[in-house]
DNA sequence: AGCACGCCGACT
DNA sequence: GTCGGCGTGCTC
C-alpha cells in the first residue's frame, strides 16, 4: 500500500504529493496525519489519497508512525483542500493547515490529566456516612457533595482540605481517578426564552427550510428578529439529526451572542473563535469532530468546523468584512460555505440588514432566495437621521469636532438621563505629528508611513511595523519648534465631551482599551448596566447588542470612508450608518442619529437617512456597472515585494510584459491592466510593487489561471509575490 | 524549512 | 595548509 503524503512544510517547491510506503504494522487512513521521513529529518504529514502502485520510479521510504489517534481531515475537507488551492492559488499545505488546531502540529497537545474523585463502587451515601465518625466533618461534607456525582481533586481540596480526600481513598469510601480534562471556555449565562415567532418570522424559516433555494438572502433590518429565525431552523436541523455551522462577524463574538446558543442547546454548541487559547480551541474543534458538539458557532475559521452531515449554514452579517481572510492563505468565507453546502445538500442563510451589493444582486437574479423581514420585533421604529454639513458648521465659527446639533441633542439626552453612542471612523482620526512650517510629516524610516502619536507614552509608533520614536522637539527637516499633532482619536472627543458635559459619565471603546482579553465585553456590559451615559468608539462599537436606553447616536466625519479612493466606499459608508443607526431608538422613545459630514449632498446619506436599501442598490449597481467595478469585474493585484528596490520593480515588469501578452490575445477578458509602485511603497524595509487588472465577470475565461501561471514560474529569489482578488485595502 | 555539498578568504 | 563563509540543490 501506498499513501500520498503532504509534507507540513510551507514552502511552494515542496508542496505536492509525496509518495510512501504504508507498514502493514499502521492502519492509516486518508486524513490521518502522519510522521514520515523526508530528506536527513522527520517531518509531518498528511494522508491525502491511499492507492496500490506508486506514481513515481523514486526509491519509496516507509511512514514511521500515524500521530493521532483519530482521523482529523475529513474527506470532504480533502477535496475542499484541492479547490482552496486551485481557485486561490494556494499552497496545499496552508490549507491543509485551516482544517486543524493549531496545537495539533508539531505534537504541542497536551491533555491535562486531573484527578476526579467519586463514590467507591457499592458506596452509597447512607452506607458512607454511616461508616464516618460524627466529628469527621469535612469528610462527611465531600461524601454528602459527591452522593450528587463526582467532583475534582482540586475543587473538594480547596474546600475541605485534602487529607479528607486521601482518608476517605484509603477507608476505601472514594475512588480517585486520572481522568482528562477538558477546557471549556467560560461562558456568561444568559436569559433566554423562546419566543413566539411573528407570521414574518415564522414565514421565513419555513421557507429557508423547505422553500424551492438551498441559499437564500435574509434581509431584515436590525431588530427584525434574526437571530431567533436561526435558532429555530438549528433546532429543526438538529431534529433531522443533521448538525450546523453559525458563523457571526470576530467583532459581535460576544459572550452574550454565545450565551444565548449555549442556553438554547447547551453542550451541544461548540464556539470557535480567536478569542480562546490554544487549549480550549483544541478541545472545542475535538468536541464537533468526534459529535459530541453539533453545532459549531464562531468566526470566519469555524466554517472549516469538522462536522459530519451538515445541514444548515448560517452566516450572519454576511456583508462584514471580517469574512474575507486578509493574510495568507487568502479565501472568501462564502466559497467555502458554498462547497459545504452543496457537498451536504445542505441549506445556507445569509443574514443581513444591509446586504452586499453581489449578495443582493445575484438573490435578485434568482440565484439564490431572498426572504424579506420589513418589521421590527419589538414594534420600535426606525429612527430619525439629521445630517449635519460641517462645512456651514466651520463657516459660522465652530471648528469643534461636535456639531451645535449634537452638542445640544447630547444635553437634552443627558438631561432625560438617556443614553448617547459617539462613533467615529478610526482612521481619518489617526493622529499623526506635522510641522506648521515646512508641512513634514513623520514617518516612520522602514515603511513609508505617517507615524502615529499615542499619548500613553507619549511616543510615535509606526502602524504598519510596532517600532517607536521619540517625539521630536524641533522639526527634524527645518527646525521649527512649532510641530502640531493632527486629527486626534476617540480620547479628544471625550475631552471634548468633558468640557462641555462635566458631570457627564463616559465610556471608551477602541484598539486602546479592548487590548486585553475581556475588556471588549467588559465596557459594553458596563455600557448596558447604565454605568455611563455616553459610549465614544471606533468601529467596534457599531456592532454589539441593543443597548436599551440608546436614544442619541452621534456619527463623526461619517464621510472619511467616501475619501478613499475605493470602489466600495459608498457602500461601507452606507452599511455603516444603518448599522449605527439600528443602536438608536427604544419602544417608547423614537432615536435620532445625528450625522456629521462635509460631503451632505452625498447620495449615501440620502438613501441612508430614509432607510431606502433598494434605492441605494440601484444606484450603486449602475454606477459599478459603467465604472466596471465589482460585482462586474474581478480586481486582481500582484504584489512584488522585496529588500531590494531593483528587484521588485524588474520582477513587476517582466509579469507585466506577459500579462499585456496574453491580454492581447484575450482582449474580452480584461478591462485594464497597470503597473506601478504599491500606494505605501517600503514596509519593513520592503519595497513593494503591484500589477492592477480588472477581469469581466463571465468573459475572463481561464485568465485568473492565467495569471497564477505567470506568478508561480516567475523566480522569486529574494522577493516575494502575492496575488489578491478584490483587495479590502491596498497598501 | 532544514541540511549537506561545494567552492573561495584570513587564521593557528 | 585548514576552518568556515553562505550560495544552491534536494527531499518520496
Amino acid at each position: 500500500m501506498i499513501a500520498e503524503v503532504i509534507v507540513d512544510i510551507s514552502t511552494s517547491e515542496i508542496d505536492k504529493i509525496f509518495d510512501y510506503i504504508v507498514p502493514p504494522t499502521l492502519d492509516l487512513k486518508v486524513g490521518d496525519r502522519v510522521k514520515v521521513p523526508f530528506g536527513r529529518q522527520q517531518t509531518e504529514g498528511f494522508i491525502v489519497h491511499i492507492k496500490q502502485t506508486p506514481t513515481t520510479t523514486h526509491p519509496l521510504k516507509p511512514i514511521t508512525a500515524k500521530l493521532d489517534s483519530f482521523t482529523p481531515i475529513l474527506p470532504e475537507m480533502i477535496e475542499l483542500m484541492w479547490l482552496m488551492s486551485k481557485e486561490n492559488n494556494l499552497r496545499l499545505v496552508d490549507v491543509l493547515r485551516l482544517f486543524i488546531p493549531a496545537m495539533m502540529r508539531g505534537g504541542r497537545v497536551k491533555e491535562i490529566k486531573r484527578h476526579f474523585v467519586t463514590l467507591a463502587d457499592g458506596v452509597t451515601f447512607e452506607s458512607a456516612l454511616s461508616s464516618l465518625k460524627p466529628n469527621a466533618v469535612n469528610q462527611r461534607a465531600i461524601v454528602s457533595v459527591l452522593s450528587g456525582g463526582g467532583e475534582w481533586a482540586a475543587v473538594l481540596g480547596e474546600e475541605y482540605g485534602f487529607s479528607a480526600i486521601s482518608a476517605l481513598a484509603e477507608k476505601g469510601i472514594v475512588k480517585v481517578a486520572e481522568v482528562t480534562k477538558r477546557r471549556r471556555p467560560a461562558l456568561k449565562q444568559v436569559q433566554d426564552k423562546e419566543v413566539r415567532l411573528n407570521m414574518e418570522q415564522d414565514a421565513a424559516v419555513e421557507e429557508i427550510m423547505r422553500g424551492k433555494h438551498a441559499e437564500n438572502l435574509l434581509f431584515g433590518v436590525t431588530g427584525s428578529g434574526k437571530t431567533e429565525i436561526y435558532l429555530r431552523c438549528i433546532k429543526e436541523v438538529l431534529e433531522q439529526g443533521k448538525t450546523a455551522i453559525m458563523l457571526v462577524p470576530e467583532i459581535s463574538l460576544t459572550p452574550q451572542m454565545m450565551g444565548r446558543f449555549r442556553a438554547r442547546f447547551g453542550d451541544k454548541v461548540a464556539v470557535l473563535h480567536s478569542g480562546l487559547s490554544d487549549g480550549e480551541r483544541y478541545d472545542e474543534w475535538l468536541r464537533l469532530l468526534r459529535g459530541d458538539a453539533v453545532i459549531a458557532v464562531g468566526a470566519r475559521s469555524a466554517i472549516f468546523a469538522p462536522l459530519q452531515n451538515v445541514g444548515i449554514i448560517i452566516i450572519d452579517e454576511e456583508h462584514d468584512g471580517s469574512y474575507v481572510s486578509e493574510n495568507n492563505p487568502r479565501y472568501v468565507t462564502s466559497e467555502v460555505a458554498e462547497f459545504r453546502r452543496a457537498y451536504h445538500n445542505a441549506k445556507l442563510v445569509l443574514g443581513s440588514a444591509t446586504p452586499s451589493l453581489d449578495t443582493y444582486r445575484r438573490a435578485k437574479a434568482g440565484e439564490m432566495g431572498l426572504i424579506t423581514l420589513k418589521n421590527r420585533v419589538n414594534g420600535t421604529k426606525m429612527p430619525e437621521v439629521r445630517v449635519v454639513d460641517m462645512c456651514a458648521e466651520l463657516r459660522s465659527g465652530n471648528n469643534g469636532i461636535l456639531s451645535a446639533e449634537l452638542i445640544d441633542r447630547l444635553g437634552e439626552t443627558l438631561k432625560e438621563g438617556n443614553q448617547s453612542m459617539i462613533f467615529l471612523n478610526r482612521r481619518g482620526f489617526a493622529s499623526f505629528m506635522i510641522c506648521r512650517k515646512c508641512g513634514k510629516v513623520m514617518k516612520c524610516d522602514d515603511c513609508d508611513v505617517s507615524l502615529t502619536w499615542h499619548k500613553e507614552d507619549n511616543l510615535l509608533k509606526c502602524h504598519y511595523c510596532g517600532k517607536p520614536y521619540v517625539v521630536p522637539e524641533k522639526c527634524p527637516s527645518c527646525g521649527e519648534s512649532d510641530m502640531r499633532l493632527g486629527r486626534v482619536g476617540t480620547e479628544r472627543v471625550i475631552e471634548e465631551i468633558k468640557k462641555r458635559f462635566p458631570a457627564a459619565r463616559t465610556l471608551r471603546m477602541d484598539k486602546d482599551t479592548t487590548r486585553k482579553k475581556g475588556s471588549y465585553d467588559e465596557i459594553l456590559s458596563a455600557f448596558r448596566m447604565g454605568e455611563a451615559d455616553i459610549l465614544v468608539g471606533t468601529q467596534m462599537i457599531v456592532k454589539g447588542h441593543d443597548f436599551p436606553n440608546v436614544t442619541l447616536v452621534g456619527i463623526l466625519d461619517a464621510d472619511m470612508s467616501l475619501y478613499y479612493e475605493d470602489y466600495h466606499s459608498a457602500e461601507r459608508t452606507y452599511q455603516l450608518v444603518t448599522q449605527m443607526s439600528g443602536r438608536a431608538g427604544r419602544a417608547d422613545k423614537e432615536g435620532v442619529v445625528v450625522l456629521q459630514t462635509y460631503s451632505p449632498r452625498h447620495y449615501v446619506f440620502a438613501y441612508a437617512r430614509d432607510n431606502d436599501y433598494e434605492g441605494f442598490y440601484k444606484k450603486e449597481i449602475n454606477i459599478r456597472e459603467v465604472t466596471n467595478f465589482p460585482p462586474f469585474t474581478k480586481i486582481v493585484r500582484i504584489l512584488s515585494v522585496s529588500e531590494d528596490e531593483e528587484r521588485a520593480l524588474a520582477l513587476t515588469k517582466e509579469m507585466l510584459v506577459k500579462i499585456r501578452a496574453y491580454q492581447k490575445q484575450h482582449p474580452e477578458a480584461f478591462v485594464a491592466v497597470a503597473g506601478m509602485k504599491s500606494p505605501v511603497k517600503k514596509i519593513e524595509n520592503k519595497y513593494r510593487y503591484q500589477i492592477i487588472m480588472r477581469l469581466v465577470r463571465e468573459r475572463e475565461g481561464d485568465s485568473l489561471l492565467k495569471v497564477y501561471e505567470i506568478v508561480n514560474e516567475q523566480d522569486k529569489k529574494n522577493a516575494s509575490v502575492f496575488v489578491e482578488i478584490n483587495p479590502q485595502n491596498m497598501n
